[in-house]
DNA sequence: GTGGTCTAGACCACA
DNA sequence: GTGGTCTAGACCACT
């Protein structure tokens, strides 16, 4: 399918599969109702064990945005503050990419303007307080 | 000094203070020769231990972004694109600040952002690619 | 396994593991891909505390001599100048014995013959020199 | 003088220095009675405090291979295995000069002939001894 | 089971 | 006073 796990940010693959499935949901390249590929298939897919997929799997139902169907899959159930959202993220998603863009361009690396994120979204109004 | 610790991400509490020294030193807040607070006062202020600290200062070393001098104390030596990266930086701070001023307003939540950030860093080009 | 520490010289266990396990991958006791003990089992071996072997584990990972799975243990990751240097080494390894064992009947002692080597090694061309 | 500190391997400049006065005293350089510098001097050449200088003094004077006389210098003062010993170490000397030499041109980096003799010296026979 | 983080505190080395 | 090493053990995350 169209998941791709990074090994060299210190994020657990199960947390980086969920990450992207939310997104994929958030900006609708999946939609209600869709199917996931299975856990073995897509286990073999990403070369991680299956215990990776399925507890990514299964946290995300958990919080409401998987259905697991015992033999049939998982199934995406978007309900949740759902209206408009996708337009919204889609328009945010070509900000973000347009910022970092402008940023590379300026000569920044992608560990510095992580860090920039990371204090902005994290640390905010932190730094400097004391 | 100033630096601040956030239990509720999952990031290692001697991570996020390389990435705020670093981020310190990037942004032009520490220069060159600037000495650290030393291990155990900053331990104190954090409430940490004092070997989280020290982890983080020895691991900042090994990146060639600190001198430890036993005896003396914890002092930046930043020698590496160190011209007008400071500036840079700090363009680059108030953008990032702004576009996610931005994504608030519109109603977008701070893990929705960060995960448009990391779909962007990290993913880039390679969501649908299969 | 095959390491042993050595209280007598003033140089720290996590160091003295690092050299071995470098000195073992540069001689091909240990070929890329090997699993390496288990932190807590090499720790129980050598009557160290385990954080004692996880620093020398760690710290050859940044190195990029080791590659810690989570779950699964710690791996050998040889990639550099790897073609040929164990065969050097090797050999160096017994001419470096015989100039020991020579200097050793000519009645030097062990300190002596690593002082000459220091001197050689990192004062080289400097001694007499001002 | 002729010493010279080296900052990158982790030894203690008082141990450096003691190590380049017994090699002087070992290889000829230095002879019973010769004066060394005042401790302030050599302090203000090497860049380090006078207390590192003195301490390596006062070590070495607990040795016997010095004589500290208050007011006058640092004087020193071989007896021991001296007979003789300057030939052989000089013998020695360029014995392992020209190892380090011929495994230079082998290809073999500092840190790889350090650790060979580190472990020739320090973990003799006890690799792959289990 | 594996490794990763963190603690609280001891003791040493250096300035 | 500084940093450096080490311990013993807790708790968490991943396979």
């Amino acid at each position: 399918m169209f998941f791709k796990l990074n090994t060299s940010i210190g994020q657990p693959f199960y947390v980086q599969l969920m990450q992207q499935i939310r997104h994929a949901a958030e900006s609708g390249a999946l939609q209600d109702g869709d199917q996931l590929p299975g856990i073995r298939t897509l286990a073999e897919e990403l070369v991680v064990s299956p215990n990776t997929v399925a507890r990514a799997y299964s946290e995300l139902e958990h919080e409401g945005l998987l259905e697991l169907r015992q033999g049939s899959g998982a199934f995406l159930t978007i309900k949740r503050r759902a209206r408009g959202l996708t337009e919204r993220v889609q328009a945010a998603s070509r900000k973000v990419e347009d910022l970092i863009e402008e940023l590379h361009q300026e000569g920044l690396q992608d560990n510095e303007i992580w860090r920039l994120f990371e204090t902005a979204l994290f640390h905010r109004a932190e730094i400097g307080a004391e």
